[in-house]
DNA sequence: CACTGAGGTTGATGCAGATCAATCCCAGTT
DNA sequence: AACTGGGATTGATCTGCATCAACCTCAGTG
């Protein structure tokens, strides 16, 4: 079963406290409020790599904040074919698409070891009617997510597609505090071509021609972007895409 | 500009006998609650054919209902190429995309004579704060779009596509209470090319196919599904996906 | 009723990227 | 330090669908 560890530290974790406050929930919440939503909130649940926290079909009951590695979303067809919807940074949501359904509709996985914590929607719901500021972000970061799987409905070539991923991962590692030109990639090669409908090979044959052409330079899972610019520009998507909004 | 001409029945069309009420934001509201959604909804614009709603960049101030007819909603990229985001039916919202960017992310545009309602947003957002069960339907609806364009960003062969957004389109009528077999293709080829990010060409050579193999007659905007199991099949997505669910 | 033009259809061709098939690389194990 | 196996890379080949080009259809117009 799920490993659900707390932190040792969970209490210091708690979202008045936490770092990614100002891209999660609390985003906007007064400390009065702050408080009201670490009551639902339970902080902190460990699981190690290739973890399911959710399985498709289950009963939809609690929505999740990623506190720290990574999480993918997953998504099986009648075929048994998977399709990555996505991959999730700390501070961002995922199962919000159950809400509708009252079911899961994909699979969630971790990659390596992670964290993250639980809000029984049930319960969010109740306080978003109570607090005007929680509503309000949690429509926004719906919001966002509807957006944003709307860029990515754009179908293009396989070089625009792998750039745009780049450059919207790095947005978001420097929109958590890192380097946007210096990160890990997290998932494997396989995940990313999975994940852009692209086979792994051309995922291969891309990062070579990439660092040939000066615009990164890989090392299994260090990349490192030496011309934002010049891979902003391969993406395609200059204007409306890159701000305020950020792909993932 | 656009032609915003309320329909001289207008008064008839309120929210509370709108026979889209089932499927729209009054879901699940009581009668007194449906009257302070009336009070802050603009019913029945008329757009005529390819007028636009809005303009990807401007400032978000509604968000839409579509009342009678087809809206489509259109992404520009900075070549200046246009990627058919969907076709909105009669029930369905538009412009939430815009809540998180406080501007639209798309042109909004309709195809034939078409009306809509609109819904000042921040109108909406205070009126959710009072009413728990239009928070809820709010809520609900955004998921469904995150859901549905989840659902879509899985690419597959051609055939899957058509077939695909076929057996959704039938659902769609379906819910509206219109025969879920026959029924007009609103949208021009062109466009459900581009929306499928197909060829032209391969949609017509498509719908002859599946016209020898029995499954649809199609004759110009007439459509007749012959085979709705088959097309189904064929669309590959049949557990998860096609329960409670329609990809639109 | 012929004319026009836009949308749709049909056929021929080309190519981007998938697929297939080795080979390589390296982290983890013994 | 040799061994193992899964992921990544590289090269060769194949193919689905886009593209190009020509033609057809039909609603609208004078």
């Amino acid at each position: 079963m799920n490993q659900q560890i707390p932190l040792a530290s969970a209490e210091y974790l708690k979202c008045g406290r936490c770092s990614l406050g100002k891209l999660c929930l609390p985003l906007g919440l007064s400390s009065n409020d702050m408080v009201s939503l670490e009551d639902i909130v339970e902080a902190g649940s460990v699981y190690s790599e290739s973890e399911f926290v959710y399985r498709a079909g289950k009963p939809f009951e609690y929505i999740y904040a990623v506190k720290s590695g990574m999480f993918k979303t997953v998504l099986v067809d009648s075929q048994g074919a998977e399709h990555i919807v996505g991959f999730h940074l700390p501070g961002e949501l995922f199962g919000l698409d159950a809400i509708y359904s009252q079911q899961y509709g994909s699979n969630a996985v971790s990659l390596g070891t992670s964290s993250l914590c639980a809000i029984r929607y049930s319960d969010l719901e109740v306080l978003a009617q109570k607090l005007p500021s929680l509503q309000h972000q949690l429509l926004s970061l719906m919001s966002k997510e509807v957006h944003t799987s709307f860029v990515k409905t754009h179908d293009q070539t396989v070089d625009q597609k792998l750039a745009g991923f780049l450059v919207a991962l790095a947005a978001r590692y420097k929109q958590r505090g890192y380097s946007e030109t210096r990160f890990h990639l997290v998932m494997a090669r396989r995940d990313i071509a999975n994940h852009l409908n692209m086979a792994p090979e051309t995922i291969s044959r891309l990062f070579k021609r990439f660092q040939a052409d000066g615009l990164i330079e890989v090392k299994r899972t260090d990349l490192h972007i030496l011309n934002m610019d010049a891979l902003k520009t391969l993406s395609g998507c200059l204007e409306l895409c890159s701000s305020p909004f950020v792909r993932n």
